[in-house]
DNA sequence: CACGCTAAAATTGTCGACAATATACGCCTA
DNA sequence: TAGGCGTATATTGTCGACAATTTTAGCGTG
């Protein structure tokens, strides 16, 4: 049981490279939600065979981003309301959990490492108020932190290897550039500080609610934009 | 989002039915915990080629049952008191929350059938007092079913296709025969009571108390056989 | 014109061989 | 004899081609 998962390491396999590249592709909606995957067009885009293509597909389909139907190949997964609804439930869970374990497990110097981690957020999210991107990232960023922190590998491996990439893509194709992006930065905190308090209830709760937040967040882009 | 998962799912590729034998044996020794595994060798055994092979491979290792590591292969998974316990703190987590769900979202039909599995449950427990192997298979589908009444496509996965083989694997080398075999009839009955009076707050945590009920009576069998 | 059947095309699943990488062995040196 | 280096071996990663299955297109029939 290692804590390090593949998420970070660094490819060394051609079936690395392509999964990493085909994963931002669907996530960033260059290949789009619900469209067929053909494994020889695929193949000469990325202009390699299909044995690490095929590699590949079977960790998109393990986090969520393809679907596959044994010989009748594989399509883009569609966003819906429920399945955003059902994925964040999960996150609520599991997240909330994780901030628990994290109050009991996280190191003072991986807490002070991530307190440092907002203030350089607070810094920049100053200076150019209102950029989604950035403030998604370093919302992922500290999400990333405390799951880590939990120190346990099962859940580390569930939200950062297999869904992440999934709630990644809702944010992206929904826009997510509403005026959440203040209020994060202070649950954030809250949360941190109850971790390094070692209030784990409080920290459940308070990731619980975060989460809650940023999901309602989300259903209101999905009913503007008009399913 | 479909809900019927392909564990339930019979093998129709050849990846397919290597996968479920492999998965067999690893999961109850023949396989050994923490050995080496060697495509080549596996390949002449199941009498195929290393392609569908490593297609089951890349599955095996998405339900924690093997590690690969880039150009240097892959191990089964090593039994420890520690992963035992983030795999069950996961659990009592998860399946408080399916029971949540379910109290929610099963059917009264499904509730139903359920009351009928557990009054079969009993009556052939009955007769085969003390027989292990029963009892475990009837537990996990207990538990499957009120996975599968939860409706999230994403929690039915991580249960029953990633963490489910993994658990199983656990209780049939830890031996599992232990005095709780009567005790974890109630503990179900009283669950699917709570689910069918809709009150998901106590399914979750009667849930939780039979899964701790549950963990520390693997941890007990652990430290008799000396870990 | 709609429907079902048949045949052709395309796609996925599988195979055996080659290339790249890691492991194991033997040798040399200190 | 212990330790490090270089080669030999074995294993994993990748490739192109074939087999099996599904999808598509065309045809005939009601």
């Amino acid at each position: 049981m290692h804590l390090s998962h593949p998420a970070l390491r660094q490819p060394v396999t051609a079936a690395d490279r392509v999964l990493q590249e085909i994963q931002r592709a669907i996530v960033e909606g260059d290949i789009a939600a619900g469209s067929k995957i053909s494994e020889p067009e695929l193949a000469r885009r990325f202009d390699l065979s299909r044995a690490p293509l095929r590699e590949a597909l079977a960790r998109l389909e393990r986090c969520h981003l393809i679907e596959r139907i044994p010989n009748a190949g594989a399509r883009v997964v569609k966003l819906s309301t429920t399945g955003l609804l059902a994925l964040y439930q999960l996150r609520e869970n599991l997240e909330g959990l994780a901030c628990k374990l994290a109050a009991e497990h996280m190191t003072d110097a991986e807490i002070t490492e991530v307190r440092q981690l907002l203030d350089q957020h607070l810094a920049s999210q100053r200076v150019r108020e209102g950029e989604s991107y950035y403030q998604e990232a370093g919302d992922l960023d500290f999400h990333y932190r405390v799951i880590l922190g939990s120190k346990n590998s099962y859940l580390i491996n569930i939200l950062c290897d297999e869904l992440y990439y999934l709630v990644r893509m809702y944010r992206v194709q929904l826009g997510m550039n509403g005026p959440r992006v203040s209020r994060a930065f202070d649950e954030h905190k809250a949360i941190i500080n109850a971790i390094a308090n070692r209030d784990g209830e409080l920290a459940d709760l308070l990731m619980r609610r975060h989460i809650a937040a940023s999901r309602r967040n989300i259903e209101l882009q999905l009913e503007q934009t008009g399913t």
